[in-house]
This record gives C-alpha cells, sequence and structure tokens, in this order.
DNA sequence: ACAAACCATAACCGTATGGTTATGGTTCAT
DNA sequence: ATGAACCATAACCATACGGTTATGGTTTGT
C-alpha cells in the first residue's frame, strides 16, 4: 500500500526529491516550471515526482499540455506518527499533532 | 556534517535499519542481541549500526568484547525542524517542539 | 495543417547500497 | 594457554537507483 511510512521514508531520502516538494510547498508548479533551478533533467524531474506520488506526497492535476503538481504535506502524518510511536520523548506533543491531522484528512 | 536531516532521511529509508532503531527504543541492546530476529547477518547488522550512528541516531558504549547500543530519539530533531519549515499546517504546534528538543540536548 | 511546447516513458549507464561469507582482533572462560 | 564468543572490516555480488539521451503522444499556437 502506497503512502506507508516506508513509502515516504524513502521518497524523502533524496535531496533532490526533498527539494522538488519544498519548492512544491510554496505553491503548485508545472513540470517545466520544476525543472529549471532543479539541477536535473526534465525527465528525471517526472521520475522523482512519481516517486513522490507513489507516497502520496504530491498530487497533480493536468491542464492541456501541461501537468500542475502541488504538494499535500498531510502526507507526511506516517512520519508524525511513526515518531510518535519511536521518538517516545515528545510522545504527548505529538499526540495532538496526530488528532490534527486526522481532523485534516477530512 | 552528519546528524543533518539529510543523514537522517537517509537513514532511516531503509526498513531493517529502521527496525534496528525501533528494537533499541526500547532499550540498550548488543550487536549479538540485536542480530537475532533481525533476519540479516551480523556484519549486516554492524553496517547497519554504522549509518545509524552517522545521522547520530545511535550510540554505542564498548564492555569488554561487546558493544551495546542504544536509540538517541533527540536526533530525529531535525525530522521535525524540517517538518516544520514544509509541513507548513502544524507549524504552531511544531515550533514548540523544537524548543522542547533545545531543551533536551542540554 | 504544421511545428513547437509539454510531459511521460523507454533504453541505457555507472555507482551506491543491501546483502553475503571470510577473516582477524579483543576479550572471556576454562 | 587455548578455544570460543563477540564484533568490525574486507572482499565480493546482485540489484536498486539517480542520472542521461532519445522518442512518442497530446495539446497549443499560427
Amino acid at each position: 500500500m502506497p503512502g506507508s511510512a516506508n513509502h515516504v521514508f524513502k521518497a524523502l531520502a533524496d535531496p533532490t526529491r526533498r527539494a522538488i516538494f519544498e519548492r512544491l510547498t510554496r505553491g503548485e508548479l508545472t513540470v517545466h516550471a520544476l525543472t529549471e533551478r532543479s539541477g536535473v533533467s526534465q525527465p528525471m524531474v517526472s521520475k522523482h515526482l512519481s516517486a513522490l506520488k507513489r507516497a502520496r506526497l504530491v498530487r497533480n492535476r493536468r491542464k492541456g499540455r501541461e501537468t500542475h503538481y502541488q504538494a499535500r504535506p498531510e502526507a507526511l502524518a506516517p512520519l508524525v506518527e511513526w515518531m510518535s510511536d519511536y521518538g517516545a520523548f515528545w510522545q504527548n506533543r505529538l499526540d495532538k499533532l496526530g488528532e490534527l491531522l486526522e481532523r485534516m484528512e477530512k
């Protein structure tokens, strides 16, 4: 099942992919726009977007010949959940986060 | 610089490595003990522990011929910090977490 | 209708990485 | 003193993965 903690961790493990996600948190962008300043080729950007999509970290909306991508920060929830399980120290605070996230998922 | 968000993300991207970290959060264990139920060979466990150590996610203490490892959940701080930067939704709550973590680092 | 723009996929390449077995260095027990 | 237990490192292997260029399918502009 995609969108699991495993996929999310793997998706965010790569710096280039993380950078793409970071840019998308500041607003929707097309593949073309993302390719500029990404440091890699357009096909590579598409590949990275696929990985992010498997992890449900991004959504895409096709509009004519261009595909607009946007971040889904709620997809970070599995990470928060994992941390609340194994990052014992701040458990109480993270529990609240978990609730917040559930409400956000609608 | 080790212990960065990059190292932490990379270290946690592998399921086996994550499982080792998870077991260590429940208490200190030797390499020998970790090898049992890990599903991989002892040398591999040592390698994974090295990766976790680079990310500062574990500490080790040598006692005679055995090496005792323990988790350092505070090392998850870079993840929290990153999420507070790019997981925009729960920013306020994570800020508090950040403070908490700084205090914990002593 | 044609050419160009946009994106995804295919084919390919080199390296990083997870895994193994073999080995060697300490330390403990006898 | 010797053998066994514990761990780390070396040597090696297969595969996963990040990267490229080439290609083809839609859509847009003229």
